[in-house]
Parts: C-alpha cells; structure tokens; sequence
DNA sequence: GGTTGTCAGTTCATTCACCGAACTACGGCA
DNA sequence: TGCCGTAGTTCGGTGAATGAACTGACAACC
C-alpha cells in the first residue's frame, strides 16, 4: 500500500501496520511463509507474482523485520509470527461470507487435534494454541484446483505451519 | 489491491478477503466507520484520501455489502462490522512493534470499564463485548496531533464504536 | 573443459492506478 | 436571483504493477 509517508494520522496502529503489510501480494507472502514456503522460486510459482515485484516485497519484509532471509530461504521472524492474527481473522471473515460450504481450511491442535475457535482456542484443552502447534488441513470449502503446482499441493496437505513445504 | 480476477489460489479465503478490503485505503475507511464517521466530506478530511478514490472506494464497500448508503451517510452493515476483528488485529501488532510508549488506542467495555484482551474479551466480567458496547480512548501512546481537523478530535475523543462523531 | 539446467534476480516497454486540482451538480436559504 | 456547502466527476501528470525476456551464479553430468 505504501500510504504517503508524511501520514497524517500518525495515532493509529493500523495505519502504521498498514504500511508494512498493506501492500498489495505482501499478506498472501506471508500467508505462504506460514504454510511453509521458503524459497524464491516456491512463492513465485505459487502466487503468481511478478518476479520483480516479489523481490520487492521480500526485501522490504527482510528490512521490517517480518522475515529472515538466510542462505537463500526466507523464514518469518517472530514479528512475523506475531501476524498470526491477522492472517487468521481475514481467512475467518473470508470464510464467513465467500464459502457457503464452509471453511476452506481448518485448523487444529496437533497435540490433541482439538479444533480451533475464532481466537485460535483449542476447544479439546481450551488453551491458545501457538502457531508451530497448528495443523491446518482442508476444510469442507475447499475445492481442490483443476492444475495444482506441486507447491500448492504441498500446501493443502494436512500439515503444521512453519514447516517447511520442501 | 484488487488481485488479478482469474485469481490462481480461489482456495484461500485469506485472497478473497483481500479482493474486497485489501486495496489501499479500504480498510483505513472501515476504520473510520467503527469510530462513527458516516459523510463523504468527513472521510475525505480525515483520511486526507484524493476525492475520487474515496468515490471509488466507497462504491465498492456498498456494492460487497460491507457499507449501505442511506440519505447521505455511509454506515457498517452486519458484515462490516464483522470485519472487527482484522482492525482489531492490525492494531495490535502496530502497537507491539511500533508503539514503544504501548497502545495508541485502549478499548474498554463500555458498561463495567474492563478493559479489552488482544481477543476482545472484558476483564472483568470476561465475556466478549459486542462492538457497539466498545468504548474506544486515547491510550499511552497517543500522541496529540500538532493541527487537528474537527473530526480527528471528535474520533480520539473517548466514545463508543459506531457513534456518529457529528 | 564444455554442456545443460536451475535458481534468483534484473531490465524493459506497456498498462494501470493513484494523485491533486479544478470543475460540475444540486439542494438549502436569504 | 445569487451565494454557499456537500458530494461527487473530470482530467493531465506521475509512479507503480505487469509480464516477458534477459543475466549471472552455481551445480551436475559427460
């Protein structure tokens, strides 16, 4: 998004979070590095994205501390992990009013494979889960699409956030 | 960000969400809408957003159903208001990592004083409080604007969710 | 040593969206 | 009738996104 830097209302956070994951492709990186993916070339076939503008937004999400890049893989930062939340209640609006057949994905408790509430909750042991503790798997919205790339299938099978997609 | 229509993943609602509110400026104008503004000239003002982009912008949240449009004003439908929860969550990461001085913005429950969890739930008496029962003020990292334009005061006044700053 | 392939990123021409300022439409109202 | 405020629209200039082609580093293989 990159709103003018001279903002104006500089008294709200969702602004300033704004211009960090705002931009347009930047939340759907992150949404990938959560599900696994690492490497340059995996977010580019899986997304789509222009390769130039995909450099781009790595860089910038190195620079503000969301991601880690080593030895060619890039991998979320704590603060990166911190954007749980927000990735989680933008899928769950998503879900709510663009999947009449139900959540696309479903997220779990590995440990005791308890379902999730809204707010991340284990509803087996009741505690919030955190995100290397997640399994997400498909749920009844899912669709499975007609020419999946082998990234994306990787992605949609039953698996725990962060590890890696390989 | 309006992504490319034949959108590759249509099984992430995480991009579908994004298709609505992820464009620059909408979610700014969602914000505004949960703090009570409801005219065109008081978005404009506010945001400091160039008139036809707000035109556009506007249009775009009538025709998802997030807004209605009623003599004038512009005010949150159930699935705007719905949308709590990802201002909710973009707020609270601008404030853990770039607001040393703590929130910008604290939420209360408007009926006992409690104050809100990262999930919205009162502290005191621990049920999740319903947006219009949300009482917003300036908190420790609040930093008064140098010249404030009558709706920024009236929005960093103590108030709750969805009342009209007239 | 040379060929082949892959991966990560750059370059470039085109297209598109945003920007700011000026302009229009329209309803009060005196 | 003239003036003012609100809510938009129009328009030329600018910067960013796009997609395709290109570069450069590195490794495997023969």
């Amino acid at each position: 998004m990159a709103l003018p830097s001279t903002y104006a209302d500089r008294n709200c956070s969702l602004a300033r979070s704004l211009e960090i994951v705002g931009e347009r492709w930047t939340l759907l990186i992150v949404r990938d590095a959560f599900f696994g993916v690492r490497r340059f070339g995996d977010f580019a076939t899986q997304l789509g994205i222009p390769r130039a503008v995909l450099t781009s937004r790595l860089k910038a999400l190195v620079r503000e501390g969301v991601l880690t890049r080593e030895n060619g893989e890039y991998r979320l930062t704590d603060k990166g992990v911190a954007l749980w939340p927000v990735v989680r209640a933008l899928m769950g609006w998503g879900d709510a009013f663009y999947s009449p057949d139900g959540e696309k994905r479903t997220t779990r408790h590995d440990a005791d494979g308890g379902r999730l509430d809204a707010d991340g909750r284990c509803a087996e042991c009741g505690v919030v889960v955190p995100v290397p503790e997640i399994r997400v798997e498909p749920g009844p919205g899912y669709r499975p699409p007609a020419n999946p790339d082998p990234v994306s299938v990787a992605m949609n099978t039953p698996r725990r956030l962060l590890e890696p997609v390989v």
